[in-house]
DNA sequence: CTGACTTTGTGCACACGTTCACAAGCGGTA
DNA sequence: TACCGCTTGTGAACGTGTGCACAAAGTCAG
């Protein structure tokens, strides 16, 4: 991450003395070439999705006026526990004051810096069914820095047609039109048996990113990033522990409708 | 797990001898009484989710006429390597023969057995706008055992109109309707201010586990499951991967054109 | 029945992520 | 200036999850 910082924020932020924690962080690995990959690899891929939350709840408390916070009141607020969000903080830099807090301004800045956010996105979306429709219309998308640019899907009657407020394009005109438009983002969702095929023309198309909404393991290239949202997963997590809560409530209750004393459920299991 | 076994399976499919892998998992916590809810939570989040991606591939084999699977070729199928897929087939139980595989329809019975989909979970869904439209109308969800059977929302105008086929009754008749229905699963799928009130309604409506696409993070209580889905995290963190390229290319063509000698960019940062 | 071959199930070591606890550092106050 | 209280930043311990490698256990051929 020194590399990174390096490379970019020549002028303004004041940059806050890189002493000792640049030293203790990659240094084990020794006699390693590849040492500065390491160090943009070092920021763990779950504390990312976790920025972006305390980006968000930043952005809530600057509109509220907040001018600092503590990072107990920001752990508060984005539901983690406060050594995380320190840890998670320091990944990306030393920009707090001790005693005092973080300014939510600069917080918001360094965030957005490290998360990419500084520069637009354009996304694509393809196949334009009922949830290719509420993508397109989703307003928090553009709002964020991610412009919806490019829709498409192969059934004749929608192409052409606007959907939030954009033509929809025709699925054999990804590769020109993605290049076009400059999109780094592709969205599918299509139904599962079309996902692989619209993978892989926008890989060749020059997409790198990819977040897939079709319940498909998509196979690309190792350059290549996606992301999978899988509601039916979501649902069947949920539904494991609903079942694990019955499950409980049962072996429970039956522990204790068997015998008050100590510990019985044990004894039965092994014997 | 061997509690739940137990609890469930009295017929059918020829309990397969379940002998030391028992003895081996929970008897290091000695002189503990909960450990009958310890073996039911023994089994990994990470790896549930798993099994739902597990769970769809063999179905799909299934249609296809496979009788039995390789773990090698599960795994292959499914996106994971196979030692991974052995360790989480074996939190459900042995139900593999050595030297041949898997059998399809048992793997499927079993894993629906442990994610709780042998019973049925109505689903509703709060918030029908872009997103809550395209949720009522998914095919995906009564397919896969989660019929949605209640649709909410505050827009007066809304109240009443069919979508997808079913009504959409008003946010204030949540827990009347969801009590009748035994919705034991929530969407939430408002703007993100309204979010937290659906919940607590929800919440208050005996609901125990939630979906929620809204971008906040709902306070609830520790009986109450919350699953997010969010869209914009999601974007953001392909957007991360993209600048990490971009930064790992520039650091590296950097380190190339300075000097092909040995670790050039080392030197550079410890200065 | 024996032996060769295949694939599962899992003990073990490692890596990653989380949490704790505390020194270091800063602002305010006397 | 010296002290005091507060909050950050981080080493170190811990727990969880992942991957390797191999013994156990089955099939099949001869």
């Amino acid at each position: 991450m020194a590399a990174q910082r390096g490379q970019r924020n020549g002028v303004g932020v004041t940059p806050p003395a890189p002493t000792a924690a640049e030293i203790t962080t990659p240094i084990p690995r020794v006699t390693e070439v590849p040492a500065a990959r390491e160090r943009a690899r070092a920021i763990p891929e779950a504390a990312v999705a976790r920025l972006a939350v305390y980006l968000r709840v930043l952005s809530g408390m600057q509109e509220h006026g907040s001018g600092t916070v503590s990072s107990e009141e920001l752990a508060a607020a984005a539901g983690v526990n406060s050594a995380k969000l320190r840890k998670d903080l320091s990944y990306i830099g030393s920009y707090g004051t001790r005693g005092v807090g973080y300014e939510v301004a600069v917080l918001i800045e360094e965030i957005e810096r490290i998360l990419g956010l500084t520069r637009k996105h354009s996304v694509a979306v393809v196949g334009i069914g009922n949830l290719g429709h509420a993508l397109a219309n989703y307003g928090g998308f553009p709002g964020r820095g991610f412009p919806v640019t490019a829709l498409f899907d192969v059934d004749p009657d929608l192409v052409g047609v606007p959907v939030g407020g954009l033509p929809v394009g025709h699925i054999d005109d990804i590769a020109r039109v993605c290049a076009e438009r400059e999109v780094s983002i592709g969205v599918i969702a299509t139904p599962p048996p079309a996902a692989q095929a619209v993978c892989d023309r926008l890989v060749s198309a020059g997409v790198q990113c990819i977040l897939n909404f079709a319940p498909v393991v998509l196979q690309v290239p190792d350059h290549v990033e996606v992301r999978k949202v899988d509601l039916a997963v979501e649902l069947q997590v949920l539904s494991f522990h609903v079942a694990r809560r019955a499950d409980n409530a049962a072996v429970l209750a039956e522990a204790n409708g068997r015998a008050a004393n100590g510990r019985a459920v044990d004894g039965m299991v092994v014997s």
